[in-house]
RNA sequence: UCCUGAGUAGCUCAAUGGUAGAGCAUCCGGCUGUUAACCGGAGGGUUGUAGGUUCGAAUCCUACCUCAGGAGCCA
């Protein structure tokens, strides 16, 4: 944006004014002697007037071949009118056509989401996807400020790994030079040992997932934020997510009320996250599923519909603790109280949303720490850096993981977590 | 990988064995306060691909391709 141009979230201040706006033509309305212009500038969308009868000809002409997403110079009186959209208006008196556009693919009528997806890098000039994606700068910002602001270090994990962070996934290939190197699926490993740095420390970036998983709750390359804490219990941790969570959520519904109301997201559930959250033992969730007829066996991890069954009885989002040690990664510390379970947790959104967290106490002695490689018929030479931080003052710590895309789909109500992120990379989807 | 469903105009859909249609978008015309504006007109099609059944196939059958939802797996 040029230096003299206002924007349209700015506009309620210069009321009286004749400014310039520099943006795109969202919609037009024409009637007779007047165009009605929708122009958006990213902060926002205004309506703009134009009158025949109080224009040079030329210029009320220029108005009716403006076409939609057309990016445009506007000149013009700043007025409130309740007759607008947004109660601000813009009487026009010039205007200039920066770039034409021609049959803009997306439409102001309904669209299938295959024909959207395609369309992604327009269809992000929408104002619902563009809500979502400022909510997620919001949510990314929140998770940074809070852990900074409670002492954490950010001290990010490597994208390019020589093996296999927790070895049951899929993991994409890649060429290193004259070796074969794989992308991420956890920071987790390195953040132990930033940890031991630290104190506290986490990462924040992508992560790849070559699973051939196709469902509304699955990319193939998502964010996560995974903190990681020297000296902390499950306990610890347990309380160090719901603190976390409620801070993100409470500067989401502070900062982005008006995206929020574009999504027509209910903000009651939200304002009820409030900690403590509620914690239930992986046994007694176990024990309520079959309760409510659900045939789920003890050992096994939940499902999709498990989680949406466990979401219902409460709202507000809830611990799942103690997981059998077999679903969880070959790090996580054995319940001292029983060698089946692990010193695990989940966090569960309610509204049906499910798992937006996975944390635990990791295992901090060396001999367990190399049983677990070997049960899990890891190579043991690929771990000797990761064995080293139990040989030089190992420490109890725990950590945790947080989806910033099925945070997001929750936090918008929105139904598939491909919206949440700007190019979305899924199964069968590596384009735009 | 498996299960279910869907592919017809640029987009969203209708047409259930008998002349392929509507709304939106585009173009032309009308309208001095529109709110996904509205009204009138025009152009726009190898019905996903290949084969088969039939006098006749968008429609029935077979295979394949693509997409969507779900399962498994996970955040």
């Amino acid at each position: 944006m040029s230096r003299n141009a206002t924007r349209i979230g700015a506009l309620r201040e210069r009321i009286g004014d004749e400014i310039l706006l520099e943006g795109w033509l969202y919609n037009r309305r024409s009637s007779g002697k007047l165009e009605f212009l929708l122009v958006r500038d990213g902060s926002g969308i205004v309506q703009c007037v134009a009158v025949k009868a109080e224009l040079p000809e030329g210029v009320f002409a220029r108005c009716a071949t403006v076409t939609q997403e057309s990016s445009v110079r506007v000149t013009g009186v700043v007025r409130e009118d309740k007759r607008a959209p947004s109660g601000v208006e813009i009487s026009l008196r010039d205007i200039e056509i920066v770039g034409a556009s021609t049959d803009f693919p997306i439409t102001p009528k309904e669209h299938g989401p295959s024909f959207l997806l395609d369309q992604r890098h327009l269809w992000i000039r929408s104002q619902r996807q563009a809500a979502v994606l400022k909510i997620r700068h919001t949510l990314v910002q929140a998770c940074r400020d809070w852990l900074d602001a409670d002492g954490f270090i950010l001290a990010d994990a490597p994208i390019f790994t020589p093996s296999a962070c927790e070895g049951t996934t899929t993991l994409f290939e890649t060429q290193y030079f004259d070796e074969k190197a794989y992308l991420t699926q956890s920071g987790q490993l390195y953040n132990e040992a930033t940890a031991m740095a630290f104190g506290r420390s986490y990462c924040f970036g992508p992560t790849f997932r070559a699973e051939k998983s196709k469902t509304r709750r699955h990319l193939i390359e998502f964010w996560m934020v995974e903190p990681e804490v020297a000296f902390a219990t499950l306990d610890d941790v347990m309380v160090l997510i719901e603190r976390f969570v409620e801070g993100i959520v409470g500067r989401v519904l502070e900062k982005r009320r008006e995206e929020l109301k574009i999504l027509e997201r209910d903000v009651a559930p939200l304002e009820r996250v409030r900690a403590p959250f509620p914690r239930v033992s992986y046994d007694d969730s176990a024990r309520l599923l079959r309760g409510k007829g659900v045939p789920f066996e003890w050992g096994n991890d939940f499902g999709a519909t498990d989680e949406t069954v466990l979401t219902e009885g409460y709202d507000r989002p809830f611990f799942v603790h103690r997981f059998p040690a077999a679903v969880k990664a070959f790090y996580m510390k054995r319940d001292p109280g029983d060698d089946r379970l692990s010193l695990s947790c989940d966090l569960l959104a309610p509204e049906g949303y499910g798992e937006i967290v996975g944390g635990g106490e990791r295992e901090d002695s060396l001999d367990r720490l190399v049983e677990r490689i070997h049960e899990h018929k890891l190579p043991l030479d690929a771990f000797q850096w990761y064995l080293d931080l139990r040989r030089y003052g190992s420490v109890p710590h725990s950590g945790f993981g947080m989806g910033i895309e099925r945070t997001l789909t929750w936090l918008c109500g929105i139904e598939h977590l491909r919206e949440t992120i700007p190019f979305p990379r899924m199964l069968n989807r590596l384009r735009p």
